[in-house]
DNA sequence: CGGATTTGACCGGCGC
DNA sequence: GCGCCGGTCAAATCCG
């Protein structure tokens, strides 16, 4: 392959997460990721596209620009390692129990499944999530005083969605959240009321009020961040709260970096075609297994 | 009771 | 070879 350089072709296209307050929608299903852009063999090297305007579908929040003083370390993961598989596998496991892996070449899927698309929202757009999401991690990255959340779809048996909430070191009202992989699976159920599903939203709260040292002053300044994306449902407050703080003057923007190497979106088309109403299940995508079940054994599995 | 959240530890990869 | 960093899993805890 290539010759020439490994470098980057990206693309990177300005997507806008639209809140969309509502609308009838039922020919966009994909209300997070219109765009996606490709990214080659991306190592040492500083890419950043070019700020690519959109239409402006709805005219609602109108792109601004996109020259953020990104840190100096925005590097992409490389990809690379295009192993095929392999074989024979079912290592016993070794060291402690350690991860079980025995279920799909994680390993491969690592660096090929570079999928990722970076968006960056404003306070309002973390409530613009019709996504249920499970945090699974938290921890603090190198170069941003705040700490980076790792989601998981709450349905992690089939999907393989994964959802990175970092606050903007420049704008704490920024967030920067990197979406990876697809759903397959549609998702709960338009916004209804959002339904909640996670738990931690705790009606209260009201004016400002925290108890005890709540670092109304600047709160930035410390370490824990004030409370990165609860789940799904954003609390009323806390969205206010941001958005008074950085009134978003029609500053959004969104950068999507799609990398895509081979295919492995089979489930992800299905979703795409269908992606309608309620549509439970396609296909039998399932996992065969039965874990949930109902306690059928004890540990879950892994 | 189930599900979600939280926190710590562990692992793999990369850089030096 | 070791250290750094990011990412994920896993167990414990708490809420609804
Ligand atoms: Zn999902």
């Amino acid at each position: 392959m290539a010759d020439d350089d490994w470098d980057l072709g990206a693309v990177v296209r300005s997507c806008r997460m639209a809140a969309a307050p509502r609308q009838p929608l039922s020919s966009s299903p994909l209300h997070t990721a219109p765009v996606e852009a490709e990214v080659e063999g991306g190592k040492g090297g500083s890419f950043l596209g070019f700020p690519d305007l959109f239409r402006g579908r709805d005219g609602v929040w109108e792109l601004e620009e996109l020259c953020k003083p990104f840190f100096p370390k925005v590097r992409q993961q490389l990809p690379l390692a295009a192993v095929a598989v392999a074989g024979p596998h079912q290592p016993p496991p070794s060291r402690q129990s350690h991860r079980p892996v025995s279920q799909i070449p994680r390993s491969k899927r690592k660096k090929n499944q570079q999928k990722k698309v970076v968006c960056h929202v404003p306070a309002a757009g973390l409530s613009s999530d019709v996504w249920a999401w499970r945090k699974y991690g938290q921890k603090p990255i190198k170069g941003s005083p705040y700490p980076r959340g790792y989601y998981r779809c709450s349905s992690s048996k089939g999907c393989l969605a994964r959802k990175q909430v970092e606050r903007s070191r420049a704008d704490p009202a920024i967030f920067i959240i990197t979406y990876t992989a697809e759903h397959n699976h549609p998702a709960p159920t338009h916004r209804n009321s959002l339904a909640g599903s996670t738990r931690h939203k705790l009606p209260s709260l009201e004016g400002d009020h925290p108890p005890p040292g709540n670092p109304s002053s600047s709160p930035p300044s410390s370490s824990t961040a004030t409370g990165l994306s609860p789940t799904t449902p954003l609390t009323n407050s806390m969205e206010d709260e941001l958005l008074r703080r950085r009134p978003m003057e029609g500053k959004d923007e969104d950068v999507d970096v799609d990398v895509d190497e081979e295919e492995g979106m089979i489930l992800a088309d299905d979703m795409e075609v269908m992606g309608e109403d309620d549509l439970l299940l396609v296909g039998g995508v399932e996992e065969g297994a039965s874990p949930a079940a109902s306690g059928g054994g004890g540990v879950p599995r892994r």
